[in-house]
DNA sequence: CGAGGGGTTGACGCCGATCAAAGCTGGTGG
DNA sequence: CCACCAGCTTTGATCGGCGTCAACCCCTCG
């Protein structure tokens, strides 16, 4: 189950091959221009591609994996558990962002469980060779901060609009949130299953069905295709903002 | 009242002259060991050393001051305004964190108010200079990242810890937090105010103020000294854990 | 067809917000 | 030195929002 360095995919992800970072977008982003201490082939010949579908586990706090994850497509939520064994989702992330950083510090275990919410697309390079290259590789270290000053964003941005206000509130905020960062390209977004919403703004499956209930029949949110919403920006604004 | 470059003390801080980094235990984490293209004399130059007293501001949201700082002593508050006004505290942080380090990505302001809570003493550096070390000195930079991580950390628990749970649970939690982290040489730690405790776990400051007291009453909280408190840690762990 | 999981809706009770008032403490001025 | 005041904290009474428990609906899958 946790057979990350063959081809073959099990149950919950598949092997998509080694990457293709010269036809990848986010070549520029990670592996930068200029590497000097390392060949870049070196890297990319551990560097593979993997595909997981919905509700898969990428990785478990208890696991120790030894690679970091850049997601490429999809919707990754990480969770933790709460002193008294509840699921709380503590941050959402797409495409440009990756996951497993807190490996870098030289921890042994992953911080969280990392869940695919859709289909996700990602690639995994092996830690060391991720700290081999930042200890060379000014850009790539760089590039390393700002996404941890971007998830640190995210956080902070989570504690201010999903702790914060009434149940009306945290579910506009909720959607906002997916309105402003999940939409596809036709402007809508996946509302994301009851529970997890729960998990993340601290509010009970049944409050949020009934909040999203009443939005639907003020017009504020709309069904557009099968699970696909788009919804009322400035309405929604407005309500968030009490 | 944005004077950081000159040596006199404004209203809320006081300079305490140039760093004494060579007697500082932060130096092996800040400026550590081999600085090879560029001189540590240059950068101790423009670093500073200041006081700063309880409830003053050390840079607001919309400032741009061009420094990050490290903390010496004391506890300081990072705030951020919600989207309907309110005040929310996303984090407090002690000696051997730095804050700030957001203008390292090229952004021109900060993400937060930091407020001194307690008398805090810290060191500001110029953020070109900690930039330009950042590019040619290693471990400079990967303790950037470790202070980020850190402080993703942080946030993480801040979400999991203060955000969920009954309001007895949260006040349980955050009162963990302060023994966790800030207690003194003694085992004691300051209960902060009512109203910054309710900027931090979203509950009112009356309910608050009645949560502490029956904590009192029950002896699981209980006063030492002038504004210092102890408390029964398993109680609360306990009361934390449902 | 039935079983099962996720979503919706309803009824009720409690926790915590709200409003109000009264202690408490430190600071200021007479 | 005391009187006074302002700000913070505590306590009380009341009300509403949300949690809880339960039933039901809808869709998918076997």
């Amino acid at each position: 189950m946790d057979d990350f360095t063959g081809k073959s995919g099990c149950s919950n992800h598949k092997w998509l091959g080694r990457a293709h970072c010269e036809m990848c977008h986010f070549q520029k982003l990670m592996l930068c221009s200029d590497l000097s201490c390392s060949s870049i082939d070196e890297v990319l010949q551990h560097t593979n591609h993997y595909q997981y579908s919905p509700g898969a586990l990428i990785y478990g706090g208890g696991s120790h994996h030894k690679f970091i994850y850049f997601i490429r497509l999809g919707m990754v939520k990480l969770e933790s558990i709460t002193h008294n064994g509840e699921n709380r989702i503590v941050r959402l992330l797409g495409p440009g962002n990756s996951i497993g950083l807190e490996l870098l510090d030289d921890v042994d275990f992953y911080n969280h469980n990392a869940v695919a919410v859709d289909r996700v697309d990602l690639c995994t390079v092996p830690i060391v060779k991720v700290k081999h290259l930042e200890t060379c590789n000014l850009h790539l270290s760089r590039r390393i901060r700002g996404m941890l000053q971007s998830q640190l964003n995210l956080a902070d941005q989570w504690i201010i609009a999903l702790g914060t206000g009434t149940a009306k509130q945290r579910v506009a905020q909720l959607i906002l949130i997916l309105h402003q960062n999940f939409t596809d390209n036709n402007g809508a977004f996946v509302l994301l299953h009851r529970d997890d919403m729960a998990a993340m703004i601290s509010i009970t499956t049944e409050t949020i069905s009934r909040t999203i209930a009443t939005f639907k029949r003020n017009n504020i949110l709309f069904k557009t295709d099968d699970n696909l919403y788009k919804c009322d920006v400035s309405k929604i604004e407005e309500i968030a903002r009490s």
